[in-house]
DNA sequence: GATGAATGAGTCTTCATTCAT
DNA sequence: AATGAATGAAGACTCATTCAT
């Protein structure tokens, strides 16, 4: 075979990702041979270490899709801000949701593998670190704008109703893997709930 | 030969346990061999065994044991939950991190990889499952207090309040655990900033 | 199974050695694969890995155990060096291909395997120079004895006569080992027919 | 198409072998995969194997060629040769050590690897048999001639000299491949200084 | 009861060779 | 003729578990 073209090396790159993908996903990161992906990719083993020098390095690239995936996901959330913190983050939430419906590809349970991993990968850590970071930047822009907008006290911190609103999300992600009963509007009800005490401020 | 005692069963495996912890902290669940846990726990092969029918029943094991001390430590904050839901998370957090700046036993990374390992083990999801919905349980009718005393809107919904809560601890354990720049007043503050919003109805 | 005893250790190790070594010597050291030794050796992988760390300790065990046995071989010979370098050299060669007459065992083959394989195995190469660089010593000590009685003129180089007399050992090594046509007594012929010639001091 | 010219096609072969010795040199023959020797050849795999069957008939070529290097190196020699076994000895040997100074080409490694190998492939070990037992015989003719001179009393085996002077020369190439401290006037010296001694008759 | 040596199926990875383009 | 992507059998090594002593 002659040269391969860039479109094809990529789509090929891609079909192995898939494989890995649905693997990861049903039986977990270690559980999963590379046997199994490549079974599962339909290629054979030379052909997967072609393109991905090891299971590590195709763990990694997996994560970085994903996290590639998301961050389209959630961009235009981001560029256009929804007018308050819990419609924001119901519709981040949603999106979750959606993402994790698909077939073969639960977002929730690729995240927890992913954090897992993490914790013994450094690179993918620091990869990780890196998104969520820029993804709380993001965060404390659209704070600052719900500031001006007075959808938000003018004492507030946007670095602080970033943080809290990534645990919100991260935490609806955890929850909502393990639990499956919550709801996107679950979350948006009760951030709004929290927000309307007699005392808030006491919190 | 007379029978071991009953306290030197439980201590033998305690000391099990927490080697198997120190352990899977440091490498994971999976790259924890079963060797590392015997060479750490000061035992021989077959003890171990005799204590634990295998791996998975240590890990099993362990993130129970886990989840057993997470109870213990929350306990009291149930109990007798704090003025405001604002002031609870803060207290949660701060015992969580407490909990996690422990030597050789982080309930942070614990959790992580607990929850990624509940992917692919059932009787390990089914647990995990059971406790925190029984801790979201005892969220709500914290809620409930809150609400008779308050510090919530008389037509908040406990339940949703409860969720939104557990999902910003669940949350906060990921984000300190990959990040390691969060606070727990940082949590605190901000979900009070949430709620001061001028439209916070709109939420 | 209790722990084994010290004899026990060292018989199996030597067990596992010899099967490595008829196997390489039979197929080479590179054609040999760890599974040839481990069914030649009559036990499991594991067991094998538990004794030699891999192939490489394997093989620089497997030299040094080699040399080891030369070396108990030659002794008598060094201790007691024979009357003139003819007669050395001639009961070396011959104690040489009594030892590769063994079943299974070719000292010969051996030799030439090692030599090669420590072109790229750096502590391979470092212990067999020290092995050969002490016995050219011990060969320059019996040059000088030879030198004393008479068997070498007054004026010889114990170090040259050191390096001739080894290269003629080691090229009998490699000729006897390809050819299989040169008796030990063709040497000793050979070098006393140089050694006589009418104008041997224009070589 | 029109044919690829014999000429190139012999040059590409000749491109092909040195780029495979180079890189069995550095590693080893059985560590030098087929990948090198096409990257290190600048051809592709298609093309080096339109030339060669495979790896084995590589590395027959290669040692072949490089038997006949050696043959013609040594070829002047042996044609016409020097005045005394001696100094015959110290040719070859400064011829070899020339040989070996070549960038990226060491006939002594080369030698050592092709005798290991020799051992498991049976062709090789034919073709070099071949070549030594001819270098021999040419070393007999020398001997006679020596003989005829006087350099060698009138008694000398020519048969025996020519082995033992090819032990020598042997010996020379693994003693300075693996102790890297022999020089060719060294043996000349020692072989001096062994036929000189009081009692030669008793060698 | 305890020990730890032994087991062997299973993993990741390599690499000589082929053949569609 | 040439290319180089793909193949897949084979290799080195690991590790959860057992069981003879």
């Amino acid at each position: 075979m002659p040269k391969i073209s860039d479109e094809k090396r990529a789509a090929r790159r891609t079909q192995i990702l898939e494989a890995a993908w649905s693997c990861f996903q049903a039986q977990g990161l270690h559980a999963t041979t590379m046997d199994d992906i490549i079974k599962a990719s339909g290629l054979s083993a030379g052909a997967v270490y072609s393109y991905f020098s090891g299971k590590d390095a195709l763990i990694l690239a997996a994560v970085k899709t994903s996290l590639g995936d998301l961050q389209a996901l959630l961009e235009p959330l981001l560029r256009e801000p929804p007018p308050s913190p819990g419609v924001f983050v119901e519709r981040v939430a949603a999106a979750v949701a959606r993402f994790s419906a698909r077939d073969g590809y639960d977002l929730r349970r690729v995240a927890l593998l992913g954090w897992s991993e993490a914790q013994r990968n450094a690179q993918l850590r620091e990869t990780m670190r890196g998104f969520y970071l820029a993804f709380r930047d993001r965060l404390a822009d659209a704070a600052a704008l719900w500031k001006k907008a007075g959808a938000l006290g003018a004492d507030a911190s946007a670095r602080d109703v970033a943080k809290t609103l990534l645990s919100a999300i991260l935490g609806f992600v955890v929850q909502s893997a393990i639990m499956d009963d919550v709801e996107p509007k679950d979350l948006a009800r009760g951030l709004r709930d929290l927000g309307k005490g007699g005392n808030a401020d006491a919190g």
